[in-house]
DNA sequence: TTTGTTTGTCTAGTCGATAAACAAAGTTTA
DNA sequence: TAAACTTTGTTTATCGACTAGACAAACAAA
């Protein structure tokens, strides 16, 4: 429990956490009856039917109908009412923008992807209006409409909302937040790209069930999202997780951003291009599925790549593992759809490397979501913080 | 404020959170009135004087007397009671063993420091209990006495209290915690020395302002302690911030821990020392005191030799910012005490090495407690850990 | 003095949780 | 088939913690 000095307790605060508690509990275990979640939270059985109600006459929850009994009078089965409101999340790409529509489940409802190419940062926003314009035109009637949105972004987010530098969309100092708010009016997050995706894997994909997980976005760049003790980890401005630029070889040759051998340069997707072209196993177009198609055709010099590569990869996480001390680590974004080729070279990189007690019970795993990782964690964001804001603004 | 599903809410919980806040304000901010708790957290003044007086008869406060008015009736300062009972805290180093006995507030009543060499576990402990009892014995009447015990070890701490490795100590599972709590029946933590430095400096120290600090221990080894908004980070099993063995050399020579170029090899007192063989600076009996000796008289070789090394520790520090985001770095334990040689050389590292926006209103420092970092963070978590344990176990 | 201010206590009232009684709707047993 | 038992969900009385506001005590300023 957290005793923060800036807030005192009195009962709302009580009654707003057992109400977040039940909810929890239907989100997640529907059905389920007033009786059992008393048993299960201890909360008093009145306690439970009366904030059951409450949560009745707000429309986020609904009793299916009698369910089976198990010797006694037949118990209401209340569902969550995932219809009650909708959210939007947009994942902003190098060359795509993907828009999906969810309900409060994070079900998919409706989706939109359009590629782009080299568009400016005005253009790219109609572009991105346009989506989210259309996605919004086709939610279905509901008591809260549109609950929020939420963006994914390539690059470095303050805590603001604003976009403070994304380098391969040539964005800088783009008050994205502030200007998506003023056009549709409801509640806008704007999160790094690794930092949704981590978000998305711990809400919906292969990191439900640990605390303390690492998310790997390896694409053309490398970010990581932490969720530390269940909570995406931000830092103090905002952007922790810039992982991409640690060094890893010190006496190596100075990348783009600065600084000197930083991992990026050996375990990305361009580096696995530039290595292509180098060696001559690919030509002027190389790319990470012509590679992937190579592998699968067993050549022989697109596998070493991909071993090599997936080393340095290895090598990266043997570091965060010594950092965190993680449960899961998840290895998303492109990069992971060659999971076939990188995987044993990732797994004996970390086995040779990391301290012993480490690897005890360490889960490694590649992205279960593939592409909508970022976008049903930007709007899984926004549910969370719809239905807190919900509570606390309905019933102060 | 953190909805914990296995934590139900009730009247209970409010009072103790509120109870807490009203402790640590008089705790922090003493001399206070009860009218001035009242308007700074916002309670009600009769909440305020209800705990407030149960907090004086368990004898955790006291009333001093009147204070100054301000136009009206003369306030009743309340005081933190200090003496109220004493937190003893171990500091295991290579080659000694420093305790301390603190009062609640962490002031230093007594300490023992006594050197070591090459002792085996059964024998350092015998020292160990020499000590808390010696100390244990000088506590002074005082309402709960002694009311726990903290060690920090050079090494991976479990979770539950278990050392599982400390190389230069030469110790493996070693069940420190239950050892102690026998033979003294009191609450004892055992922490990584790291871990328990960087509360130190939160607590008492350099880090008693910000949220987000990164404390690096190095010595003769490097190890890092994380508080992650406000608390300590330890990871899934107590392990985090093995930082010492991050690979920032990948075609570097191998590490005793089994990974390749750890920042270990180029940046603590043991890479210092070596280079100063290896390059002929110094002789057999080299040392990090002798070094700086030569550097203080200005010996340009010696000077190089912390140059180079404190390059290398910016290097390592810029991973952990790139990583962390922190709002303050603290560098501590023994190689704190060069400062004057490698401050620049660190900053410099970093200045040219780090992408521009975390530079922003970062701030590098070295360790303000000098040798007591580890013992008084070790009291810290007794004392904090007391005041909680206490306000639940006699109220509930 | 008188007036106004500040501090700290006290009292009545509110709100939310609990325990226990109760009604409703089942199942099991004789 | 009736009686006895179970389980579910509501209702009622009570408790405990906080709040608002009244009040007395203690002081300053006019």
């Amino acid at each position: 429990m957290n005793l923060d000095i800036n807030q005192t307790w009195n009962q709302h605060v009580v009654k707003k956490g057992n109400k977040s508690i039940v909810l929890e509990i239907i989100k997640n275990k529907s059905p389920i009856s007033r009786a059992d979640i008393a048993s299960l939270t201890n909360l008093n059985k009145g306690t439970v039917s009366s904030l059951v109600n409450e949560l009745i006459s707000e429309n986020l929850i609904y009793e299916k109908g009698p369910g089976e009994s198990t010797g006694g009078r037949r118990p209401i089965m209340l569902l969550f009412n995932a219809s009650a409101g909708y959210s939007i999340g947009i994942d902003i790409g190098v060359n795509y923008i993907l828009g999906i529509l969810t309900d409060l489940q994070g079900e998919i409802i409706l989706e939109k992807k359009i590629s782009v190419h080299q568009l400016g940062y005005s253009e790219m926003m109609e572009q991105v209006i346009d989506i989210i314009s259309y996605l919004k035109k086709n939610i279905p009637e509901s008591r809260y409409g549109l609950i929020g949105i939420g963006i994914g972004v390539p690059g470095i987010v303050h805590k603001n909302g604003t976009v403070l530098i994304a380098p391969n969309l040539n964005w800088k100092n783009a008050p994205l937040k502030e200007m998506i708010e003023d056009q549709f009016h409801v509640p806008v997050m704007i999160e790094n790209e690794a930092n949704a995706g981590a978000y998305g894997e711990k809400i919906f994909g292969a990191g439900q069930t640990s605390d303390n997980i690492v998310y790997v976005s390896a694409g053309i760049g490398i970010g990581v999202g932490l969720i530390i003790d269940g909570h995406l980890y931000q830092g103090n401005k905002g952007f922790a997780g810039e992982m991409g630029h640690m060094t890893i070889n010190a006496s190596g040759e100075k990348c783009r951003c600065g600084n000197i051998g930083c991992w990026e340069l050996y375990a990305s997707e361009q580096a696995l291009i530039q290595k292509a072209l180098e060696s001559g196993i690919a030509r002027e177009q190389a790319s990470l599925e012509s590679l992937i198609e190579k592998a699968h055709h067993s050549d022989p010099a697109a596998i070493k790549l991909f071993t090599e590569v997936g080393k340095m990869l290895g090598v990266g996480i043997t570091n965060i593992i010594n950092t965190f001390n993680p449960q899961q680590i998840i290895i998303g974004n492109r990069m992971a759809s060659a999971e076939q080729w990188l995987r044993e070279a990732v797994e004996q990189t970390i086995k040779e490397n990391l301290l012993w007690f480490f690897q005890d019970n360490l889960s490694l795993e590649f992205s279960h979501l593939s592409s909508y990782s970022a976008s049903l964690g930007m709007t899984a964001f926004s549910i969370e913080n719809f239905l807190k804001i919900d509570l606390t603004a309905e019933n102060k």
